[in-house]
DNA sequence: ATAATAGTGTCTATGAGACAGTATAGC
DNA sequence: GCTATACTGTCTCATAGACACTATTAT
């Protein structure tokens, strides 16, 4: 008697037959923070092929025993050294000669950190880590190898969604700051200028006051701010 | 006599474990439909362990080359038949023993589809598919297998919140609807009554007129409309 | 005419945007 | 007092929400 196969039935057999060529799963990040008024992203300059001497964003493997998020903390310290920063799932790439040497779906991970905590593991890095403007990046998507250039300006522009509706913005000040120095993190974002008086009415419920300010500046002092909650 | 095991063995018995331990990826679908004026999702019963006679969301593994798109388009196309439909990316699950057989990571994807294209389709399907009530799916999650609770809750979600900003709603009515109608998605969708001058107000912009209106109603017919552009 | 649903006009409260004004530090 | 930046008050306009009203079909 002849049955048919489903076509899942086919695609089993070849599945297993294949089992050897699996597909392999990476997690990619997209470290942002801010740097003299600038959004900036962690990239590694490639020193390999192919794509050598690229830019290309930092990633590693996902381990067979190490859930997505575990690669991503695991990634995260290996290229900057910090540890316990916001981040969250962008999203996942999955065509089929996005790189060349092999089949890799690529989960990308957007974490964003203050320069101050950063700045704190400068000199550690082993391998070629430079912090580059996101502007310039995407100015030139030639010198940016695999689809990093694409993932890039995903993340840049849910950054800007997110910056929108949500306190992710806070994520890239130390725990103590300034109304000014916050407010200039949203217009780097965001990408213009804000209303002074509108950004503190928007914002006023999600922080509250410290008895700090800031000194030593030929103007009055700011007010330092927490995080609320 | 005890002999030790030369290098290469020990490569071979890593490699040969390695190689069978990889990590696979599939895609799990989360179709949406309208129907009953309840919001429903295809789920299968499944009949094998693990997770028998539990449900789940069907979902196909990704092929060594194949992208993931084609794996939805393949994965839908086996489950309900039909064709170009819309769908986009959720969320990418990727706990270590999210499945117990082995080590698997989901990448999950909405897919919406007006019952009308579905029912079609009806009597086409080979395994046990099921149209359930996503409000009743939720309230009894011990019953869904895997994961896949927590995915249908966060597919809720996603569209609650997509359905106010965005067109997604058009996809769950046929290319010619009536305002009536097209309202009615989004009260399903958002759990909640509209005011129907403002929902008015507020789609205006997106869609235009036809010259076909409803008929043999004992009441005023509506105007059928369609998405600009 | 009545019942039932389709479709519209308009008042109000809320919030975003724009701008002008006041406050306080070092020099 | 001057300069530079921090901070605040308020007007306007667009929009979301609430509600009352008119329109058109079959029976």
């Amino acid at each position: 008697m002849v049955k048919n196969k489903s076509e899942e039935e086919l695609f089993l057999e070849k599945y297993d037959k294949e089992k050897y060529e699996k597909i392999s799963v990476a997690v990619d990040l997209l470290v942002f923070t801010v740097e003299n008024d600038e959004l900036k992203l962690l990239v590694i300059k490639r020193n390999e092929m192919p794509y050598k001497d690229y830019l290309a964003l930092p990633g590693v493997f996902v381990g067979v025993d190490e859930s997505l998020e575990e690669a991503v903390k695991r990634g995260i310290r290996e290229e900057t050294g910090v540890e316990n920063i916001y981040f969250e799932q962008l999203y996942t790439w999955g065509e089929v000669d996005r790189d060349p040497r092999m089949r890799i779906i690529s989960v990308s991970y957007m974490a964003l950190v203050p320069l101050e905590s950063l700045r704190m593991r400068v000199g550690m890095r082993v391998s070629e880590v430079l912090l580059m403007s996101v502007d310039e990046l995407l100015e030139q998507k030639d010198k940016i190898g695999f689809d990093h250039g694409k993932i890039i300006e995903y993340a840049r522009e849910r950054l800007r969604n997110k910056v929108e509706y949500s306190k992710i913005a806070f994520e890239l000040v130390p725990k103590e700051f300034t109304l000014p120095q916050l407010q200039r993190i949203y217009e780097i974002i965001l990408g213009h200028p804000l209303y002074k008086a509108n950004f503190r009415k928007k914002i006023s419920e999600m922080i509250c006051q410290t008895d700090r300010y800031t000194s030593g500046n030929a103007h009055r002092p700011s007010q330092y701010y927490r995080l609320k909650e």
